[in-house]
RNA sequence: GCGCGAUUAGCUCAGCGGUAGAGCGCCUGCCUUACAAGCAGGAUGUCGCUGGUUCGAACCCGGCAUCGCGCACCA
């Protein structure tokens, strides 16, 4: 970096070059065998199927942040990179485009099917690594995975294994979720309930034989899917109903149909609702195969797979089940008996990734049992050395433990091609050559050992014929490989890997509440069986200490952001426009406290948003203070200029000045919180501690203090030259250190620009990186709490002055003399100190500094400053003795602003204390602070009344 | 139905017991050699409604309303 730097700050070249070189030089590559406490963090695997919207930016955001920090803080970092193959949204992906081809993924087959979604998988890939990149991500590339690579996928079999020997895993028919969008099933977390405007048809079924003793000869019952009566096994009623007590255990004749059906008693029916009656289709419904079960009713299957309906359902086999359910309606219309029909809404299931309704359809599947590992995370939550993990914010671990409190069994299998194969083998041969839902099946970590272990079981002895197996068709639930994500990605099951070692258990898991179920809780139960190895301290196995739920990324309209809804927006665009650091900036600065969503304000017709522009203006104003430092430390750096000393004062022969000392103080102020800050993920708020800092505090005043003293003037000679030459060298000290300082604390937040700025504040070889640097020790001996509220009252002082003068439309470049009256006398020795940084911020023309007393005398001796320009702040009256100058309206107007104001408080402040239980009840500290005001507010107002007085 | 979150300036949001804040936008002056992506100054609020606790409530507690989310679900 030279001294012509342009004035603005082009954030694209730059981050590119500080990418490629972090990336060449392996700076976000650790040695697990290098010192400094482990700090680890595996991040959510994206989805390969595209690219990346804000919501990942975002998340990159924060945990970038995170682990920049800790790299900064000396731990030995690693932050490991991955995607996810994400089986059904791929498969569902690649099924769309085949369509459009003209062709399907049977007619091209298995193999060339999965050819193709390895290439999908790498185009894929290849994007979302470049947007990762692009948004200066500190990964360790070396280290990148992918679910579905080698290692993950004997982490799998091995998953799979381990668990069926515990007994975990069993494969058995039962009511599945049926996708017939997909062709699979799915689990019931991918089970999304929606409101739909449907209809409640009333039908009657008669009793088989004959009237009851009162008469009835039939029964109603409800539906929202008349479909499903062709399965119907039963009809339920509350045992408790007396309406029709003495029917239960008599049958009814099922229309359409003719099939006798029995009547039931179950508690399930609520006799409020309807008529109390329930038709029980128990191979359709979750809840009548609950009842099917407690009544030992038969499962009728109406419908195929594709969500036809099938044989059983006679003459309506063939339909859809939609184009059924009219059918039935009409049938049951015409042979009278249809009731009535009402219009009902009602919550049906959808398939998350199909978009149509899932059907409950009874199926061989594979589920684990999910209850046992539950019950371990549950524990781990109430360890006594601490929860595990501790969830920020607090509140989301309620919504974990209630998850994992009344768990279902967690069905694994999908009838996908797209994913981890089912390490299970069907021994066929014992079947005549085909599967069949008994068929018996062996499960092993490969063909030989499948085969070792079919041949043990079934082979030789009475049985001729040789073994013959055939691997299970199915794939897993992508979630089963998610879930070992923390562990699979270090080497697990080679406990003895150096990374596993190094870096397990993860520091931080940092992800939206959106996968609390899906993920979160999958890793947990998942480590609990795999790696706990018979229980322990769930520290020791737990995947990571603490879950940091962030917030989702709203669009301009608070819709959430996502690829279904259209409404993502690509990183890339924002950063192309005002850069990365402004992006990661903008959209940390947006978090507050922790897991509430940001919305990013978003202008789609322009690409602009104010946000992350506002953020690019703030990387500007770095870029030049930095440019300003550049242009006034005479070619020094930080570490040539060596530390300033702030204990030291200006006798003492180091010239550190007031601003000095603030800045100091402030600095060591902000490091403290900021560090606390980052370390408690309180991330939004170090960004805006920071921004506030820089901007309000360094630049605004600071900068601009020192420029007096930075520029020695040449005529100078003799001792008050060698005075000057110490102050430019102590005001260059502290401005070198503040900015540098600064830098590496806003490092986490933007990498790039900081990196940038550094090397050129530190003349650092490029090979050197802020980005390994050390976080600055706050220096706690520069911590000055009156001093930083003295330089407050400064700066209140000099505001007024400033408002004086705009009041009084004085030019700016106008010199004007000020005066400052106050009986205060730490007040004016603070005024006189700082006379000559008063002078170059209000174009002072002179400085007095008065008591009140030297004031009657001024006045009563040159008696023509009567019409003065007057403000007060505090205790403090400031006059601007121009008159002749001065709108005697605009003096007025000003005036009776201040009278206003300071009766207004008078008003407050007395009525407390004039509540006799305000003295007797609040602390003594606040009722001394109230008078103290109101004394001071009295002051003021008479102050101004005496002013405006005088104006006549 | 159960639970969670939100409701503060025109917009986006901080503040969470002691006299209401920021950014953007708006108004008025300034091209003052770090920055016009900037500087200086200014205006703007019955802090959703309603009870209560307290000397004192935007903040704590109870109701209500509106918006959003999660879980469960009666055919």
């Amino acid at each position: 970096m030279t001294d012509a730097l342009p004035k603005t700050y082009d954030p694209v070249g730059t981050e590119a070059r500080w990418q490629r070189a972090w990336e060449s030089s392996g700076a976000f590559h650790p040695d697990p065998g290098a010192a400094g406490e482990p700090f680890s963090v595996v991040i959510p695997p994206p989805n390969v199927t595209g690219s990346l919207h804000m919501g990942h930016g975002f998340e990159a955001a924060l945990i970038d942040a995170i682990v920049r920090f800790q790299r900064l803080r000396g731990r030995n970092v690693l932050c490991l990179p991955g995607t996810d193959h994400a089986s059904i949204a791929v498969q569902t992906l690649l099924e769309k485009q085949l369509k459009a081809e003209g062709t399907s993924r049977h007619e091209l087959g298995r193999e060339a099917f999965l050819e193709r979604a390895w290439q999908w998988k790498a185009h894929s890939e290849g994007t979302i690594k470049g947007q990762l990149r692009r948004l200066g991500y500190s990964l360790d590339w070396q280290r990148e995975r992918f679910t579905l690579d080698e290692g993950c996928s004997a982490a799998v079999v091995e998953a799979f294994n381990r668990l069926h020997e515990q007994g975990l895993i069993y494969r058995g028919e039962y009511l599945v979720n049926w996708c017939p969008a997909s062709g699979s099933a799915v689990s019931d977390l991918e089970v999304e309930m929606k409101e739909v405007d449907g209809h409640l048809w009333h039908f009657r079924y008669p009793l088989s034989d004959g009237p009851a003793a009162n008469g009835r000869t039939h029964l109603e019952v409800a539906t929202t899917r008349p479909e499903t009566l062709l399965g119907d096994t039963a009809v339920a009623v509350n045992p408790a109903d007396s309406r029709y007590a003495d029917l239960v255990g008599r049958t009814l004749t099922l229309p359409l149909v003719g099939r006798e059906i029995p009547i039931v008693a179950d508690d399930h029916v609520d006799p409020e609702f309807g008529t109390g009656c329930v038709k029980v289709t128990p191979a359709h419904d979750p809840n009548d195969f609950a009842i099917g079960q407690r009544h030992d009713l038969p499962l009728i299957t109406v419908m195929n797979r594709d969500g036809t309906m099938n044989e059983a359902a006679g003459r309506f086999a063939g339909l859809d089940r939609f184009e059924a359910r009219q059918a039935v309606v009409a049938a049951m219309e015409a042979e009278g008996f249809l009731v009535r029909v009402e219009p009902h809404r009602h919550s049906v299931p959808f398939s998350d990734r199909g978009k149509v309704p899932v059907e409950p359809l009874l199926s061989t599947q594979w589920f684990v049992t999910a209850e046992p590992l539950a019950a371990r995370c549950r524990d781990a939550l109430d360890h006594p050395a601490g929860a595990a993990p501790r969830f920020v914010p607090e509140r989301w671990e309620k919504v974990y433990r209630d998850w994992l409190t009344g768990i279902r069994d967690w069905c694994i299998s999908r009838q996908l091609w797209w994913g981890h194969r089912i390490p299970a083998w069907f021994v066929v041969s014992e079947t005549g050559g085909a599967i069949t839902d008994s068929t018996p099946y062996v499960v092993a970590r490969d063909e030989a050992e499948a085969m070792a272990k079919a041949e043990a079981q079934f082979g030789g002895g009475t049985h001729a014929h040789p073994v013959v197996l055939e691997q299970d068709p199915d794939v897993l639930d992508t979630w089963f490989s998610s879930g070992l994500w923390p562990f699979s990605t270090l080497g697990w099951p080679e406990t003895g890997a150096a990374d596993l070692q190094r870096w397990y258990p993860t520091s931080v898991l940092v992800t939206g509440f959106d996968i609390i179920f899906f993920w979160v809780a999958r890793m947990t139960m998942m480590a609990g069986a795999l790696v706990a190895e018979g229980g322990g301290d769930p520290a020791a196995w737990m995947p990571f200490r603490d879950v940091y739920i962030h917030g989702l990324v709203r669009d301009e309209n608070n819709r959430k952001m996502s690829k279904s809804a259209g409404n993502g927006i690509d990183p890339l665009l924002l950063i192309e426009r005002y850069g990365a650091d402004a992006l990661r900036f903008a959209l940390v600065r947006e978090v507050a406290g922790a897991g509430q969503d940001i919305r990013l304000d978003y202008d789609r017709k322009s690409d602009t948003s104010a946000t992350v522009e506002a953020a690019r203006n703030f990387a500007n104003k770095l870029w030049n203070a930095t440019r300003f430092a550049l242009m006034n430390l005479g070619g020094e750096t930080p570490a040539s200029l060596g530390e300033p000393d702030a204990t030291l004062l200006q006798q003492e022969g180091r010239p550190l000045q007031l601003a000095d000392r603030w800045i100091l103080s402030r600095l060591a102020r902000v490091n403290g919180e900021t560090a606390e800050r980052y370390a408690s993920y309180g991330l939004g708020e170090a960004a805006k501690g920071l921004y506030e800092f820089a901007w309000n505090e360094v630049c605004d005043w600071y900068l601009e203090l020192s420029k007096r003293r930075l520029q020695v003037p040449a005529e100078l000679e003799g001792p008050a030259r060698e005075a000057a030459l110490a102050d430019q060298r102590s005001a260059r000290q502290v401005l070198a250190k503040v900015l540098q300082e600064l830098l590496v604390m806003l490092h986490p937040l933007m990498p790039h620009l900081s990196e940038e700025l550094w090397h050129g504040l530190s003349g650092e070889p490029d090979a050197t990186f802020l980005a390994l640097q050390h976080w600055p020790q706050a220096d706690d001996a520069a911590l000055d709490e009156a001093l930083e509220a003295s330089f407050a009252e400064l700066i209140e002082a000099i505001r007024v002055v400033r408002n004086l003068r705009a009041v009084a439309g004085l030019k700016p470049a106008q010199p004007a003399p000020v005066q400052f009256v106050t009986g205060r006398g730490e007040l004016a020795a603070l005024l006189q100190e700082a006379t000559a940084d008063i002078t170059a911020l209000t174009r002072a023309e002179s400085v007095a500094v008065l008591s009140p007393d030297q004031l009657e005398v001024s006045r009563g001796g040159a008696g023509g400053q009567r019409r003065a320009l007057a403000g007060v702040c505090g205790e403090l009256q400031v006059l601007l003795p121009i008159e002749g100058l001065v709108d005697l309206d605009a003096l007025r107007g000003r005036l009776e602003k201040d009278l206003a104001k300071a009766e207004k408080e008078i008003k407050g402040l007395a009525g407390r204390l004039a509540n006799p239980n305000f003295a007797d009840k609040a602390p003594p500290a606040v009722v001394a602070e109230c008078r103290a005001n109101l004394a001071e507010a009295e002051a003021q107002g008479e102050l101004a009344r005496k002013r405006l007085a005088e104006l006549g």
